[in-house]
DNA sequence: ACTTAAACCGACCGCTTGGTCGGTTTACTT
DNA sequence: AAGTAAACCGACCAAGCGGTCGGTTTAAGT
């Protein structure tokens, strides 16, 4: 086996398990060792490969989390009749995941940035991009639906974008153990309430 | 002194030295020996007052936070001309302390939720007592501003508060370390958007 | 076949952690 | 003043942590 490639298909091993392990535990209460444990691999070969544990982390962030959130928040947004639609239809689909998986613990995101959202650090700041990047998606994504007819012009689509992102966040934190389906329920039918407000109405100045 | 009065000031300095460490650094990441450092008291007079750290962070809770939360969230619901305004002005207050706190690292609930969210354990329990508490007196108020012809019959009361809620939490997750007035700003306007489209207007079935 | 470099191993190190315990001080009771 | 029970001390422990390092295996290049 080409050795480049070997490393890689290491390394990989090592973040999808690493991931799994911090999310389901927290960074701070997950040790190299047990994620060494369970892929039988050593501390030399994890060291040879990742300079520290932070370094580790951010590659993690930066190779998955990234891509799950893009592919999961951000890329659904191009799809839908309407700009209203597709950020129901992207969260809703998002709670589903998440209220059908067993091993919920919340949204990765919010996790993790709530982790580490104490004493400036380097990690905080890989996610935070993160969200900047749904962010300006969903920004986009309104203004268009503004200039597009879908979407009154009374809409402020930076509040609306932060609005949005803070409500998801803090629905996921609540649904973890608590009766996920009923929650979700509740939000999806206040979103849609909140997110239906916007469309039309108020034709106002051009 | 009184001894069951040096007992309880003792107990007192701990878990208010504690809930700080606790809140800036993470649960986990803050040890019994820092919060013993920073009284100058020993480990023996720690473990003479608690059995153990989770059973100190378990009477934090019911006696700091548990206060902390009526007295910011929901004591304040009582106030105010009508309900929406009530809702309003509790979450602009507690959003505004958040703001001028150079040392803000979130809402004390949801980061401690978000910390414990993994693999069932006692401490999940009574923080979500504490969400609890929040969203029925939440709903009660809404129920009644609708009986008292300020609110739409047409709104759900147990979703709004749900909603109401997990935006709350994201937003504060969301405030810390970014430009916390602007986004302050930008989320208590929509959250007036949402509120304000609760009152009157569909003057539906009595 | 020989070289070379990367992948990997696992014992080890220094440090911190939550928790224990025998002893000392403090303060209330009688 | 003596007795007693509490509050408190701090050395100590086993376990676990992130990280190191000298050595071994594997595999690609020549």
């Amino acid at each position: 086996m080409n050795n480049n490639r070997k490393r890689m298909e290491t390394m990989h091993k090592m973040r999808a398990k690493g991931l799994e392990l911090f999310y389901q535990k927290g960074y701070h209460a997950t040790s190299v060792d047990e994620i060494l444990k369970e892929l039988s691999l050593s501390k030399g070969a994890f060291y040879h490969h990742f300079k520290s544990k932070e370094d580790f982390f951010i590659s993690i962030i930066q190779n998955i989390i990234m891509q799950k959130v893009y592919a999961q928040l951000v890329e659904p947004l191009t799809q839908g009749k309407s700009p209203v639609s597709a950020i129901v239809d992207s969260i809703e689909n998002a709670l589903n995941m998440a209220e059908h998986n067993d091993m919920d613990c919340g949204f990765v995101l919010a996790n993790f940035l709530n982790e580490f959202n104490k004493g400036e650090n380097n990690i905080v700041k890989y996610l935070r991009d993160i969200v900047k990047i749904w962010e300006i998606n969903l920004i986009s994504l309104l203004k268009k639906g503004r200039s597009d007819g879908y979407i009154s012009w009374s809409v402020n689509c930076e509040e609306a974008a932060t609005y949005i992102i803070a409500s998801y966040m803090g629905i996921r934190t609540l649904m973890v153990g608590n009766s996920a389906k009923i929650m979700k329920y509740q939000y999806v039918q206040q979103l849609k309430s909140y997110l239906y407000a916007m469309e039309q109405r108020e034709q106002a100045v051009i």
